[in-house]
DNA sequence: TTGCATTTGTGATAAAAGTCACCCAAATTT
DNA sequence: AAATTTGGGTGACTTTTATCACAAATGCAA
């Protein structure tokens, strides 16, 4: 059923599966490819599948009433969803949006296999467990982060977060930013300004250096 | 090794659990009872058990760098602890408070049990992954309204929840909601007065009664 | 080159939330 | 009953963030 993916590469992504885990996924997995700016998985959208990135990166972000967006983690290589775990287990809709940010390939396996996969491979457990543990974690520091930081200390956490995920070099406007921390261009600009002054970041147009 | 907690009395607080589990959980797990502001948790701290509530309820909530407080939710019986599950799986330290707000029961499982647990007890593995679900849900919940709310509706929100769990007349000081919403007594108290004149709620000293 | 869209800079102002000062009322202690 | 503590009310002011208006700079396209 894979269509585009061998045992070792699949292994290779995933370095603590098994090889009869490899195999199982190699066999009953569905390759997908996106496209950058492609949606995975949108507000309402029900979920067939636990979905395994394999390569590319996946913006997770959620949305308000009102359109407004509000970033909180990306999505790696080794990385699974754990959104697209937690609801299937209940055939319950999701409520966060991820977008491919670039050319990504993703291993979908069908809501069906997980309680053979559970019972069957320990590493498929400890997985699984695995991704709950880094992503609810991840959440709880957004959570931190919104509920204790000023705009300041928040956007440089932000910056932080992204040079440590696509490279101090961030490809990014104001607007992006104001965007992900749901806050608005102006002030992204001046708190650019000051973190300019005091030699944390450097900039050009359209392009942010973290120099840390 | 259970000091005072029934096979029967397990499954009727955990309903979804199959008899053979209750039975393991009876004859493995631990009972302890933690009194009104017992700590079940906190950050640093390393986790030696899974923990379940029978009785009482647990509130969790995070701390701020400066000893703010954050109220997260609520756990009540029949609930279990994601954190002490997750962390539990790595051996990771918690990172947020959990503290009993009566008189609590738990039963607490010893790390050691987990793999077992999963892979001879569906309904366990079932259980955990709920659990995780719910948790995860909520806290995007949580990050929903301080992303993208002003305190009013934050506050209308925080005081729904409380009805929910605790029931519509709510013995809290506005200086405790402000420390669960990490606002200041003053401003509770305005939107309150606000709240009270278009008749979501009426006020006693030390009470708030949930209207609708 | 000229024109146009996008990105960034910046002052003025407004709105939301936090802080300070001080009050009164209810409850509790002495 | 008097004194003290605790909870709550409120005006004045500050800080933080958002919004509005508009200018300047940059890059791309005709």
């Amino acid at each position: 059923m894979m269509t585009s993916l061998s045992v070792s590469e699949i292994m290779q992504r995933f370095p603590l599966f098994e090889e009869s885990l490899a195999n199982f996924i190699h066999d009953n997995g569905e390759c997908k490819n996106f496209a950058l700016g492609d949606v995975l998985m949108k507000p309402g959208q029900f979920f067939k599948y636990a979905m395994l990135i394999v390569n590319g990166r996946v913006k997770l972000f959620r949305e308000g009433d009102e359109g407004e967006e509000f970033f909180m983690y990306y999505l790696d290589p080794g990385n699974a969803c754990a959104l697209s775990m937690l609801c299937m287990a209940r055939n319950q809709s999701s409520t966060i949006m991820a977008v491919a940010l670039e050319e990504t390939t993703v291993i979908m396996i069908p809501i069906q296999f997980m309680d053979t996969l559970m019972k069957n491979h320990p590493s498929w457990y400890h997985f699984v467990i695995e991704t709950y543990r880094s992503r609810f974690e991840e959440l709880l520091n957004v959570v931190d982060q919104i509920a204790f930081k000023n705009m300041d200390e928040r956007l440089a956490w932000y910056l932080k977060r992204q040079a440590a995920a696509l490279g101090k070099n961030l490809q990014l406007t104001h607007q992006q930013i104001a965007q992900d921390l749901n806050s608005s261009r102006e002030v992204i600009s001046r708190l650019l300004k000051k973190m300019e002054k005091t030699g944390f970041i450097s900039m050009e147009r359209n392009i942010i250096h973290w120099l840390k």
